[in-house]
DNA sequence: TTGATTATTGTTATAATATAACATAACATG
DNA sequence: CATGTTATGTTATATTATAACAATAATCAA
């Protein structure tokens, strides 16, 4: 099991790959990915962490970008429609899609020591909620599904006391 | 499989049920179910339509309560702390729990058509949360569990057109 | 190339959701 | 009653997000 947020790994990878995808993904499709919407983006994956409109926002400010809530707002809408983001809505922040070549909706894990989020695509948990609404009667057009607690990183260091190091 | 919010029901029950189930459970907990408490209750039950804290602050100042957002706040807090409501973080709404005796989070139907939630305590669902957790050491603490689509009776609605009625 | 068309960005204002901070009132208990 | 605790009142402000319209830039057909 190879967990990448929460795991010790080359982040300058994760970004350059995210952008490069990023970009051939949208020259395929046609749409534009203008300075503003890539800075976001880059913004988006400096961490694992889920950003904020608004620390984006300050970011953008701080880099002689435009700086009021639309721009941000704009390119995160524009972002989230091609799938090279998502938005965490248990605490309004936004982390890089792992995946954008195929829309999907994500599962979430979010630890509430380190604040990083993993993006899964957990099959048990795709077939449960349609097992779930199928016992409804319910059809699925997308979901919300974010999970709280504590990485297996952020928990090995509180086993861990300093004594003992 | 009975679903009560999205089938028709006596509703006036669902409202006086979870009601007079709150007092005893207050009673009970030796925690005390105010008169803006117990109308914050009853107005988020007054339908399976998850609501707002500012629609529900205007339901109280038309009423004569107090009417500023720490208010409602408030009691929405206190009324989540007893598991007597839950949030659904997708809308920024408010729906009343059916099973305020055990802790849980829920999971949520929510059907975009009318509106309406149901909240699920699908053993599948918890399940798979927790296959996935454990694969990648990662300790659950809660959840946010909301699955956006459309319920069997607005489905059905909308494959019976006018002209064969 | 020009002009029409569309997509993108700039700008101002405001809506919608939520909390901080401190004062006052009600309740419980000895 | 005196006291500590819980709950409410009040004012202000923080945080998150969108509406509305103007200006600019890219695209493309004629
Ligand atoms: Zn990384
Ligand atoms: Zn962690
Ligand atoms: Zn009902
Ligand atoms: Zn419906």
């Amino acid at each position: 099991m190879q967990a990448t947020a929460f795991s010790p790994h080359d982040h300058t990878h994760c970004i350059s790959s995210a952008i490069s995808h990023a970009q051939s993904l949208c020259a395929n499709r046609g749409v534009r990915l203008t300075p503003v919407r890539q800075r976001v983006l880059e913004l988006v994956w400096q961490s694992h962490q889920p950003i904020g409109a608004y620390e984006l926002l300050a970011s953008l400010a701080k880099e002689g970008f435009n700086s009021a809530p639309p721009t941000v707002y704009r390119a995160l809408e524009f972002l989230s429609d091609q799938d090279l983001l998502h938005k965490l809505e248990s605490v309004n922040a936004y982390v890089g899609c792992c995946n954008p070549d195929t829309p999907h909706q994500g599962h979430f894990l979010l630890c509430q020591i380190c604040h990083q989020a993993q993006e899964l695509d957990s099959q048990y948990i795709t077939l449960a909620l349609k097992l779930s609404a199928d016992q409804h009667g319910f059809e699925i057009q997308h979901h919300t599904i974010e999970i709280v607690g504590t990485c297996q990183g952020c928990l090995d260091k509180s086993k861990t006391p300093e004594s003992v190091l």
